[in-house]
DNA sequence: ACTGGCTCCTGAGGGC
DNA sequence: TGCCCTCAGGAGCCAG
């Protein structure tokens, strides 16, 4: 089974959303919008025509994660930047030519822009008026993986009576936000959970493994997308050098890092799956 | 209420 | 070398 072609570091998942949001920070909370350039609009939905009138000579206040939706709050609305599967966003000096994929670039009051560059065009901005939790993309989301509410219990609880395989059941946004496919595989070999396993037959103990398991993998591209966060928002954008390292994502036929059977794949929900059979009940 | 399948898009990689 | 085909991914949306 072939994966993605993309090496998984640059990714977006949320640990690499995240590293993003923290790389931005100082560079744009507090500055104000002076401009925005649409080159193409043709993203996952259309760029709003009227989202440089919403955010010319607005502030930038905080920007915050849900989920995978980074969220710039501003004195009157937020802009939503979601980054799909390829999307990038980069700080660049003002004269900085656009270069093929930079659809949208928001011009600050600091000769810089913060520019979008998405190839796949599955990414989004979109401008939210009012509370954002009550956008129809926020409103149905389900609890961060980092929130003290995210414990076995809830997910025990939530996939009571309910026959849906677990991999996919960690990988919807309802239930918890955040969790890739490439993470879900990972979180699952953690956890010692077969991805197929049906979550309504799965004990409160492995809720509670399996939650952990999340965390404690999400924490570790965190760490690890900490050593490329200059590469993720600087000028040229290039993927940084790190090694990243999975034990069963894209290792279809070689041997499981801990019992050294074969890792097996499969496709749940047309999405591909990886596995040890003999790690995973 | 759940669940599974479809869809958007481009570029990488394999086969010939 | 180069062309053509297939497939990967996030997640909203819809039908059953």
């Amino acid at each position: 089974m072939q994966a993605c072609p993309y090496n998984p570091v640059q990714m977006p998942e949320l640990p690499e959303v995240e590293t993003t949001r923290r790389g931005l920070v100082p560079r744009v909370v507090g500055r104000t919008i002076q401009d925005v350039v649409v080159r193409d609009a043709r993203l996952r939905w259309p760029v709003p025509r009227d989202l440089a009138r919403h955010l010319r000579g607005a502030e930038v206040v905080a920007i915050r994660r849900r989920g995978k939706y980074l969220l710039f709050d501003l004195p009157k609305g937020h802009l939503l930047v979601h980054l799909g599967m390829s999307g990038r966003l980069t700080m660049v000096p003002d004269d900085r030519p656009a270069k093929l994929h930079d659809h949208v670039d928001v011009r600050l009051d600091s000769h810089e822009s913060l520019r979008l560059n998405d190839p796949r065009r599955f990414g989004a901005v979109l401008w939210i008026g009012g509370a954002a939790e009550k956008h129809a993309l926020l409103r149905g989301l389900g609890v961060e993986p980092f929130d003290p509410a995210f414990t076995g219990e809830y997910l025990h609880a939530l996939a009571r009576g309910r026959r849906v395989a677990v991999k996919q059941f960690i990988m919807n946004a309802r239930v918890v936000t955040g969790v890739g496919n490439i993470y879900a595989s990972e979180a699952l070999f953690r956890a010692g959970i077969h991805p197929a396993r049906p979550v309504g037959r799965i004990s409160l103990e492995r809720w509670n493994g399996l939650a952990q398991a999340i965390r404690d993998t999400l924490s570790l591209a965190l760490d690890a997308g900490g050593s490329t966060l200059r590469d993720y928002v600087s000028a040229t954008g290039e993927p940084g050098q790190f090694q990243n390292v999975t034990s069963v994502y894209d290792r279809e036929g070689q041997p499981c890092r801990r019992c050294a059977r074969p890792i097996k794949a499969l496709r749940q929900g047309q999405r591909s799956t990886f596995y040890c059979t003999g790690c995973q009940r």
